[in-house]
RNA sequence: GGAGGAAUGGCAGAGCGGUUUAAUGCACCGGUCUUGAAAACCGACGUGGUGAAAGCCACCGGGGGUUCGAAUCCCUCUUCCUCCGCCA
């Protein structure tokens, strides 16, 4: 959530980066969001007026009790009393305006930093960092993942329509230790550069969601258990970031560095077609996520460290990747700057987004009250997390890339984790 | 699942209808003393709203109510603790 000091006092910045985003009515938005809070001030200043007055007639009427005077006690009973009727109107007002001021608040997107790309698709994104190596041909007859999954017994999606649904993988044999052994990899690699490791809850409740910013924006992308009133979570993101809600730092504690593993859930609505084949879309995935809470001042130098971590992470498993620096229309909703990891799926001739890598500045910690002491009082927080990361299309990459005519050679990093050089046909 | 108890400032812990921003202790911070440190002493020490400031307002687990006035009384939800039962 943007902060209403910002758009009073950055009002050109702001309309400039919601256009960035292709806000509808951007500038009439603002502007009534700022009258609201001019509303809301005053009808603030005036009913703390009345309870000011309230509370010191109170207290006059304790003294006059005690004095025994009961009988102008009880006359100022009568004034109080009348008070009283003009504070709930007051209170009443206010908690008009201010649900009115929240709702409309809520619908703006955070304000794109100043080098993100203007745009409105994928199309106008900016490569940012270009493959520059020598893209792997394959063999005549290399296949898709999905093939490569029969051959090899990597994941069973029948399976999985039977016990659940579409876009439900099964792993399946040696599919699935290679997933578990992923997920050992990633979460090492992890804690090395210092991230702490989490194991939090897959369900999290309505608080939660919103405070990272899943609702209401994307309300109709995560399951909702409405019996309990509770949402899986779409990424590790959610629940660990929130571990930090109604949090007071230190500076001394920057950078808090957080890690986990979690499978995500995504209903994905209305995504079908060829490109959703095989792993490229599911609806319950594994990811690892990494997070940090830094300082303000610090946040695009750690956004600029985290990409080079993910970055390493990909160089290690010998996948060949480009970045890309989304444009406004791309960015996330709560996000100010994000860069998109993809790999390079040979078979398929077509670049994977296997982690994504942003900087929400104080769009989260705006709405997790997440601050830190400075100076002078508290400021917010910075947030940032990335994927590192999403399990099934770096398995289709692996698959894909590395399949030679006796078995899919697996990179030298994964031979501990999976007790194997590569993996082997069953059929 | 049954019975009882409890939730107060970073922590511990008073207060149980009216001068409560909330006793006291510890921790932390500034200072005096000291070569330095400790001890001792002095001071400061929650968050948010409003305001130039002084000040004013709200917040004692969440929500609602009673009252001129609520940390204090009532209702409700949540969480934690103790005992009993059941169980990975």
């Amino acid at each position: 959530m943007l902060l209403l000091n910002t758009l009073r006092n950055e009002k050109v910045r702001v309309l400039a980066g919601l256009t960035k985003r292709q806000v509808p009515n951007a500038e009439a938005t603002v502007d009534r969001i700022v009258a609201l809070d001019d509303q809301r001030k005053a009808v603030q200043t005036s009913t703390d007026a009345l309870l000011a007055e309230r509370n010191r007639l109170s207290g006059e009427i304790g003294k006059l009790m005690k004095a025994g005077r009961r009988e102008e006690g009880n006359a100022m009973r009568d004034k109080v009393n009348a008070i009283k009727e003009e504070v709930t109107k007051g209170e009443d007002e206010l908690n008009a305006v201010k649900a009115e001021l929240e709702d409309l608040l809520i619908t703006l997107p955070n304000v794109p930093h100043q080098l993100v790309p203007t745009g409105v698709t994928e199309e106008d994104n900016e490569i940012f960092r270009p493959f520059d190596g020598e893209l792997p041909t394959l063999p005549e007859g290399a296949k898709p993942h999905w093939d490569l999954a029969d051959e090899y017994g990597i994941f069973d999606l029948e399976l999985g329509v039977k016990t659940t649904g579409a876009g439900f993988p099964v792993f399946t044999g040696q599919g699935a230790r290679l997933a578990r052994g992923l997920v050992n990899y990633f979460l090492d690699f992890n804690t090395a550069a210092g991230y702490t490791e989490f194991q939090p809850p897959l369900l999290v409740n309505e608080a939660t969601a919103r405070a990272t910013g899943q609702l209401p924006d994307k309300e109709g992308q995560m399951y909702h258990v409405t019996e309990d009133d509770l949402y899986l979570i779409p990424t590790a993101e959610v629940p660990l970031t929130n571990l930090y809600r109604d949090v007071i730092l230190d500076e001394k504690d920057f950078p808090v560095k957080l890690t986990g593993y979690t499978p995500c859930f995504r209903r994905e609505a209305g995504s079908y077609g060829a490109h959703v084949r095989g792993l490229n879309r599911v609806h319950q995935f594994d990811k690892v996520e990494v997070v940090q809470i830094v300082h303000p001042e610090k946040s695009y130098e750690i956004l600029d460290e985290m990409v080079a971590h993910v970055g390493k992470l990909l160089d290690e498993l010998g996948l060949p990747f480009r970045i890309l620096r989304l444009c406004g229309g791309d960015t996330g909703f709560t996000s100010a700057m994000t860069y998109d990891f993809e790999v390079w799926s040979a078979a398929q001739k077509r670049w994977l987004e296997v982690s994504s890598v942003s900087c929400f500045e104080t769009f989260q910690s705006n709405r997790l009250k997440l601050r830190y002491r400075a100076e002078k009082g508290t400021e917010l927080a910075h947030t940032l997390n990335g994927s590192a990361l999403a399990l099934p299309r770096i398995i289709a990459a692996l698959l894909e890339n590395n399949q030679t005519e006796d078995g899919v050679t697996l990179p030298e990093v994964l031979h501990g984790y999976l007790g194997m050089t590569k993996l082997k046909k069953i059929r």
